[in-house]
RNA sequence: CGGGGUGUGGCGCAGUCGGUAGCGCGCGGCGUUUGGGACGCUGAGGUCGGAGGUUCGAGUCCUCUCACCCCGACCA
């Protein structure tokens, strides 16, 4: 490609207001332009790298015995309220109807369709093991787009459904896209750990996430050093001390001024955070008040809250409603309250006497026990990991690392065959649901995560597999030198029928332009052309991330440059730093 | 949905007290230059996000509104 014809003007300066590397870095190489919120137009450089990550998933499902399939982007509404999910999800699901005013529904995900699909193409038990795949365009109207790639309302997704007879069927399909997963991240160059997962709104028992690490990463992940363990935090446990066997204690109200916090609390009354207990309220989505309780020196989690109270969504309360169930906003405790599911966690179960709230303002409890001072609804683990709690295999202090997640593996079971009457019969003619699994990667935010984790201050750094060009070819020298350009268009031509893709920058810049340009794109390997050099029949080549550049005679640059790319290509698959196929799988 | 911020030429920005809209980069032309974002001359390009209002006069003041960015909530 001649940078002379490319669609897409390179910018000196990226907007003011962006502030992820990568989207800054996407915007100003030309790879990507924003239309409005969360949606974006890929040009053609960033075309090209999508469709090559694109590609490595496409080898890797095939690999696996993937079948690509295409399914729509319109789904009739029907569907949809077939499984439930119609009412089930928010407003992130766009609604909409034909000319004939039926409801239809833009594609989130697809489970629906291939369930569809296989209620009327599988019969028989002899159709199974299945596994389809597609590549395509997923609308979800999140409350929230950021970040360039990273987050988008508009996207692109593989996403690949199991169909199998058994949970075995069903286990060893998931093992495959565990390994699927795990070789095209790292063709893609990417750093990242598999954590166990929230299932959410996707149903189904095992989840995992692949994790590339960023500081930019919108979830965190908490690791232990030892490599025993790691878990998205929505999910993360950590280990419990053994329950306390001290005798209770009678019940005591006392005075606590102006202790509206923990930390007041226990400053005032000298004991540490652990020996009190705190109150956190919410109004579930029923409408039902959710009262819950840790221990003071941990944090309540309400992804683990949702699921233990069985709400599907938590609004933090009002003043008004902590009062309406007897509560007292600063002062709460469960002792007394009426009207609330009271979810208990088990830190608070498993530790007697604990200092709580008296319900009024200005005054607490002291030994307050679970079970004898007041009941729960729930005891169940709702409190948060974070990082220095104990990790739940082994002990140690676990850290606590920012991460973006770029796919992730969920076992459905039969929710949806069921739901859908997607059946088949075994051997013996009996009737079972399908055993399904999805599997999704969103093949752009693996772009724009690639950059955050390939880029330096020039620029981005691609690594082979998925650079655009393989090659920034430039030609050095001013008008009245003609040598340099007639050499730099041979040496395209070569390099080209070679099958070598090249990037050549045959504009009329100065050197240090095209320098600056070539490691804003990022390509691997960049050839220049000058007059000087040419004068002893050399080109310099030089890495993108390597610092020193090398001379070779104009018979060997495109031998040389075959080397470089075929060198990066093998070290990005045997990188010893990526390691994630020797982490066990940490199930929920 | 809550909080904060920004909307002025393609990009980055300035615009004071309300008085005929500017700078840098980029872009076109001519010339000189040519290994780390050159220089001179010359030109094109803006109903100042939108609507309404105040005023003799609004980029500037007021009201409403839209869009985008950031934090939070949310999230497969």
């Amino acid at each position: 490609m001649r940078m002379s014809h490319l669609f897409g003007r390179t910018l000196r300066e990226a907007p003011g207001d962006v502030e992820l590397p990568s989207h800054r870095l996407m915007l100003r190489a030309a790879l990507i332009r924003p239309l409005g919120s969360g949606i974006f137009s890929l040009l053609p450089l960033g075309w090209r790298v999508v469709r090559k990550v694109e590609q490595i998933i496409r080898e890797e499902m095939d690999a696996i015995g993937g079948q690509e399939l295409l399914m729509p982007v319109v789904h009739p509404a029907d569907l949809w309220r077939e499984t439930g999910r119609y009412d089930m999800v928010g407003p992130e699901m766009t609604r909409f109807h034909d000319r004939g005013e039926r409801d239809m529904v833009l594609a989130m995900t697809h489970e629906e369709v291939v369930t569809d699909l296989a209620r009327q193409e599988i019969n028989s038990y002899r159709q199974l093991p299945q596994l389809v795949y597609h590549i395509q365009t997923k609308w979800r109207d999140e409350p929230r787009a950021r970040g360039g790639l990273i987050r988008v309302r508009e996207f692109t997704m593989k996403d690949s459904y199991s169909l199998d007879r058994d949970a075995a069927g069903l286990d060893a399909q998931y093992r495959n896209h565990w390994r699927a997963y795990e070789r095209i991240f790292r063709r893609c160059g990417l750093r990242f750990v598999v954590v166990g997962a929230n299932t959410g709104m996707m149903g189904g028992s095992a989840s995992h996430e692949f994790m590339a690490l960023s500081p930019y990463g919108e979830d965190i992940v908490l690791l232990c050093p030892t490599g025993d363990y790691a878990a998205n935090r929505e999910v993360a446990t950590f280990r419990r001390e053994v329950p306390g066997t001290e005798a209770l204690l009678p019940l005591e109200e006392v005075e606590t001024p102006a202790t509206p916090t923990i930390q007041a609390l226990a400053d005032f009354l000298e004991i540490p955070l652990a020996r009190t207990a705190k109150a956190v309220f919410f109004t579930g989505d029923s409408g039902r008040f959710v009262f819950a309780v840790v221990r003071g020196d941990l944090d309540v989690n309400e992804t683990k809250l949702r699921k233990a109270s069985g709400e599907l969504g938590l609004t933090p309360a009002t003043a008004e409603e902590i009062r309406a169930v007897g509560a007292e906003p600063g002062y709460g405790s469960p002792v007394g309250v009426q009207g609330a599911l009271v979810v208990v966690d088990e830190s608070v179960r498993d530790s007697p006497n604990l200092v709580a709230g008296a319900n009024r303002s200005g005054y607490h409890l002291r030994n307050v026990n679970l079970g004898r001072d007041f009941q729960a609804d729930v005891v169940a683990d709702i409190a948060s990991a974070e990082a220095g709690l104990p990790c739940p295999v082994c002990g140690t202090p676990l850290a606590a690392e920012r991460a973006i997640e770029v796919g992730n593996i969920f076992q459905l079971g039969t929710r949806y065959s069921q739901a859908l009457g997607a059946t088949f019969l075994d051997a013996e003619g009996e009737s079972h649901p399908i055993e399904m699994g999805s599997y999704g990667i969103g093949s752009g935010r693996v772009t724009a995560t690639i950059v955050e984790q390939h880029h330096d201050d020039k620029g981005i750094a691609w690594p082979v597999s998925v650079a655009p060009y393989h090659v920034s070819l430039l030609s050095l020298g001013g008008a009245n030198e003609t040598e340099p350009g007639e050499v730099a268009d041979r040496l395209y031509g070569e390099l080209t029928a070679a099958g070598i893709e090249v990037l050549y920058d045959d504009r009329t810049d100065r050197a240090g332009v095209k320098f600056n340009y070539a490691d804003l794109i990022g390509c691997p390997v960049r050839v220049s052309v000058r007059a000087r050099t040419l004068a002893r029949g050399e080109a310099e080549i030089k890495g993108r991330t390597e610092s020193e550049a090398r001379f070779v005679p104009l018979a060997k640059v495109a031998a040389t440059v075959r080397g470089m790319l075929a060198d990066s290509r093998s070290a990005l698959v045997n990188d010893p730093t990526i390691d994630s196929l020797d982490r066990p799988a940490q199930t929920m």
